[in-house]
This record gives C-alpha cells, structure tokens and sequence, in this order.
DNA sequence: TATGAATGAGAGTTCATTCAT
DNA sequence: GATGAATGAACTCTCATTCAT
C-alpha cells in the first residue's frame, strides 16, 4: 500500500483475485506526474479529479496512470503522500537559511497557508475523514508539523501553543484562499503575528 | 433560506442555462428532506452524495428529489444554504439564553465545530471555491459569524480578536473532526478558552 | 436474485452499497429480450456475450438491459432460467399431443438436443460449475428431465433407464451440433432408438 | 502435439493475419506450462482464461507467456492440443496393462469422465463450434477415441456400439463432474456397466 | 531467449437526466 | 404534484499487445 516506499512489487486486491502490480519502475517520470497531479487535486478537488484529468495535465495516457498507480483511489493518496513529503522537504530547505524563531515560525505559516498546500490539506483531510490509512498520515503529519513549529516558540508553553498556532494558521488560510476581501493574504499574516505574540505574553508588536 | 423562500418560481441555474422552477410546493417535505441530505453529504462529501444516496436516506424517490430540487449540484447548493440558515438560527436560539460574553462565545464555538456543522461548512467551502454563487454566501456567512463574535467581545479590539477567534475554531475544528487524540474536543475548548484569553490581555485563566 | 420471480424490487450489492433496482416492470418487453438474447448467448458462448451483442441483436441500448437485468452475470442467470423454463413449457405443449411412450421419449430427445437448446443447456453446465446458485437451478432442471423421461419408460427399470436415457441424449448431441460427419442428426436419432430397444429389453427394431 | 512438435519456426494465426513465430526454444518448460495451464483452463474456463491466470499459477511472466505461444487463443488451442495428445498417451500407457476388455473400456471411460479431462474435452468442444481448426481437432480425437473403443468391443456391431458407449460417457460424465447426488461416479460406472450388457446383448450383470 | 514498461481498445457500471403518466 | 421507465454520457478498470532491451 505504501505506493512511494521502496521498490519490488505491490500487491493490489484486483476484480478477480490478486495480480501483482509493479512500484517505482520509472520513479523520476512517476515523481513528474504526482507533482502535477497535485495541482489538478488542488484545482479541482479530489473527488472530482479523474484520470482524464491528469492525462492531460501531464500528457500521460490514463492507461500508463493507472499502471503508475493501480486504482484511482491509490493515485489520490498517492498525491497526497507525495505532497506531504514535499512540504516538509520545502520546509526544512527554507528553515535552514532562517535563524529568528519568528521568522522560522512565518516561513511555516507562509508554506502552510499557500494555496496550493492548502488545498490539498484539506482534500487530504477529507479523504481521512473517509479512509483510516490515510487518516493515520494525515495525524502523523499534523504531529510533525506541530512539533516543527513547537520547536520554534521560545517563551510560554511551547506544545500548547504551538496547537494554538497551527490552529491558528490553519483558520486564517480558510479565508485567504477563499478570497475573502476581509482577511488577505497580509491582513492574514497580521493577525496571526499578534496573536503569536500575546500567546508568547510579549507585547503586540513583538 | 433564498431556496426555502417566497412562493411562485425561483431562477436556478441549471446545466443548460437558466431554467424556471417551481418552489414551495411541500415546504415541510422539502426542509425534512433538506435536513437529512445535510447529514448525507456532511458523512458522504458533497461530490459524492448523489441522489441515490438521499433517496435511500430520506425514501423520497430519485425522480421526486428532482422535482424539488432540480438538478444534484442545486439539490446540494440548497442543503449548503439550508444548514446555514439553520446554523444562525441554532445558536441564535442558544444566545437568547446566554448573558455571559465567554458562555456565549463558547456556544458559538461549540456549535461551530460541531462535527455535522464543521463538517458541512468545509463541503459549503470547497464548492465555494468553484462557484461563485456560492462563494458569495459563504463569504456573507462568514463576516455574519465574525460579526456576531465580535459582538460579544469586550476588551481589545473586537473586530481583530474576532478575526482570530473565529480562525481559532475553524483550526481547532479540524484535529477535533478527525479524531486526532492529541487535540480532542475537551482540549480543543481549553485551547480556545487559554488563547481568548491572552488575545484580550487578561489573565490565562480568565 | 431470483431475477424471474414476483414484482416488487431486488436488492442487490452495488459498489457503493445497496440500492433498489427494479424487476419485471415490462415483463413484455424482458421476456422478448431474454429470448433474443438465449440465441445470442447459444450462437457465442455465455462468458463471451456482451451486453453489446445482446444490444446489437435486440435494438435494445445497453443501459436499457442493465436496468432489466443489473449486471451481465444476472442477465445471463436469467438467460439461462428463462430458456430452462420455455423448454419444459414448449416440450409440455409438444407432449400434450402425444400418446405412443416412444414418440413422446423422441419428442424429448428431439428437442434437448436441438442446437439452441443444447448450447444454452452446456453453457448452463459450465456456470453452473462455478455459480452455486445456478448449479442448484440447473441440478433440478436436470431432475425434471429425468423424471420427465421416466415417465415414459413402459418396461424395466425406469429410474435406472431414465438416467442412461438422458446421458445417451446429451452425448449423442454433441457430435450433432458439432456437425460431425459420423453422427449426423439422423444417425443420432437411429442410434438412440436402437440403445433405448435394448436398454429396455426389447428387439432392436422395437 | 502440432504446436510442440519439430523444431525450426510455426506458422500461426495472429491477429493480423500470419506472422512466424519461433518453436521450441526450451520445449520443457514450456511443456510443463501446457500442463499447468491446461488446469487453469479446466477450472476457470476457457474464455476466462487470461494471461495473468496462467502467469499467476505457473510462475512465468506474461510476456514470456506470450513469447511461448503468440497471442492468447494461440494459448488456448496449444493447451487443448497438448490435453488431448496427453490424454491418449495416459489411456494408452493404461490398456497396455489390461486385457479384459470391460476392463479395458472401463479404463477409457474413467480417464475421459474425470474432471480434468472432461472440463477441457468441454471447453474444446465449445472453442470448436467457432473455431474451423479446433473443430478439425476435435472430430479427429473424436474419431480417435471412438475407434479406441470399438477395437475393445466384442460383439454385437463394434462401430455402431461404439458411437452410443462414447455418447453414454459422455453424457454420464455431465452430472459426475457437476457433482449432481443423483449420478455420483460410482452410479455412473453403474450405469454404464449395466448399459453396457444389454448394448451388447449380454446379460445385465456382464 | 526472455522480460519489464507502456499503451490502446473495449467492457461493465454508475448516474443524472428526460419523458410520459 | 409526484413518480417510474428508460437512456446517453462519462468513467474506471482489465487485458492483450507492442516495443525496447
């Protein structure tokens, strides 16, 4: 089930029985399609994202997506896996230039909050509400990213607010990707800066 | 609420453009119906609730939901707005009997990251984000709770502190929904009692 | 299951749970279809009759034939119960004009061994050997014959004989409808009268 | 025997009309996929035989499949040729060891009307009515055995006897293999024996 | 000689929708 | 006002086959 593990073969359960189903033969082209897969996840919702869909983002024939992947559903969680990989990737690349705690904890709300990342967290936590593997990925991943982020609040409690925080970034994303004109993407990073700051107990402007 | 409405026709965009239907012919079957379609596509996700689903769950036919309803994507535009109104309604209710500012916000947040609200609000959302009809209510929804919030904020800035309040339950929703036991709903509501109270400069223990 | 049976709806397993699916709404138009579709499933085998071929042989879309019908398996089921049963109708009426035991056991042979009926009684067999639902069917099909059969044994004993009689029809059928030069219709027919002689006891030339 | 014959190149029928194809490149191991093959085959039927059951059961790749014999019904007819020339081989190792000629028929009997054996004689039989080749093989083996029989057949008339013994094997066989209670195997050696005496005009008990 | 990667064709199935009543 | 019959469109999936190595 582990579709980005190591290689060797997977076995899928097919219509009449089981078949083996070949993983990461061609890991770089398959890499390519995940990527750009995301992005059509993102735009389009999991649910309503079909192989037709990724064909022709990516100019692979649904066939070869579905020998890529196995079912729709694996392609999905796939993505999803894929992208979660990435952000801590992304993540950790960007907070290995930064040295202040503040900017450290903004470089991870800016990532979180992206459109893109967004969006597929969500669809990703709509397919855990739905999907018990993918739910164990999805808690696994909120720990880590609380974990990252508790590492990086210096004053108070840092477990309990580093929940208040991603909760924090998590909400103020809702509106920012939605468009809302009453909370941009800067209104946004206004408010969770203050809010940092008085959950820290300093003053506002930090 | 604009489905449930006034008599006469009602102007729906339907596939094929703009389509005349009939409104209130059983209101009261209608709202039931609209009530338990809810709970479907708050268990289901509105891409995969179809008529079938609602038929089987309510025992009105297929063919009778779209009579009422015209076609799936206005049948779940109609739930979206039907569980809204209610929404208001619920806690509107609740407020009437409530004095103290933190009771009242906490029954604000208490229904909000309810499982079947939470849930739905995230359905409403994601159609939001493809649908400018209902990227509208949503929006309108959404200042409509921060207003109310505010309302009922008494130190500070109320309109920024409803702002993070508001993206506080919304974040703290999620981990509750999903079930994760590092954020469980009791520890959900001290999060949020603990923050409120930093954002207004109080003590922590309110 | 029992695709033939009263009105009323069936329940069947769909992929997404279970729906009710209509039976015998135009109990008319069904039989027409099974009839059509007997030949079909006779002239290419069970396993290798697409809805398509059904639909390209009755006018009939195919959508139209799994609302009738569900899944292909359940058509072919009802294929094969449907040209069970015509057969025991159409043999009755033929015996009904009959007196002498012997023609009336020819009548019988005449007709299980006739193309349409042979092919659709093998592919019968072979899902029966798969399909328990089916074997029970074709099991008690294989009964009535035999008692059928034994009813018109005048002589010896007919239980004994009736079960001999019924393999001699079924074997000497296959090279029939295979077309082999060395035992034509004719020849099968000679071949038959002469073992039932003496299986019975009787001169050859009866 | 034609496909595992002589070595050089064969000659096939391919889906686009007639390629060359190389023979005997390691006849064991191809011999022994025959022989699993045939099996699967027997179990599963012929039309739903796929590349993958065989590959499954015998643990060689589908491709290597596909080098051994072309294309799939290429597969299919190899595994009927190689049951049939198998099955005379067997029977034929067998009467070298008996002289009693009810023995020697008895043994016929028995091999033809085991499952394996009957299955695949029921599967070629089917492929036969479409196929012009098969058919040539399957009359020719039909022949064969008929022949086999009347050498075993001491009086009355060899050639006519012959006909209705190898029909009452087969049609006997029908409800063995079904595992229908009323015609166990034992009845049906029972059955046959008895039918047996009075064919040839002995006394019942032989 | 043998095999893995990739792909096109075709099938079953679901489902929204239309129409007649 | 309400509903069952019928159907077309779209999608997933299986599988044989081709190609390169």
């Amino acid at each position: 089930m582990l579709g980005l593990a190591g290689g060797g073969v997977r076995i899928v359960a097919g219509a009449a029985g089981w078949q083996t189903c070949p993983v990461r033969r061609s890991a770089a082209k398959r890499v390519e399609v995940l990527a750009v897969a995301g992005e059509v996840v993102a735009a389009r919702g999991a649910d309503a994202t079909r192989f037709t869909d990724v064909s022709a983002a990516t100019g692979v024939g649904v066939s070869t997506l579905q020998y890529y992947f196995g079912t729709r559903e694996d392609m999905l969680i796939a993505v999803f896996r894929h992208a979660a990989e990435r952000d801590f990737e992304l993540v950790g690349e960007r907070l290995a230039t930064l040295e202040d705690p503040w900017e450290r904890l903004l470089a991870i709300a800016t990532h979180l909050g992206s459109d893109l990342t967004w969006r597929l967290w969500v669809e990703s936590w709509r397919w855990a509400s739905r999907d018990p593997e993918v739910r164990a990925d999805v808690l696994r991943d909120y720990t880590r990213w609380r974990e990252l982020i508790a590492a990086n609040i210096t004053a108070g409690d840092p477990v309990r607010v580093a929940r208040q925080v991603l909760a924090l970034i998590d909400g103020l994303a809702l509106p920012v990707v939605l468009g809302d004109p009453a909370v941009d993407r800067a209104a946004a990073g206004d408010l969770l800066e203050d809010a940092l700051a008085r959950l820290l107990g300093r003053a506002p402007s930090l």
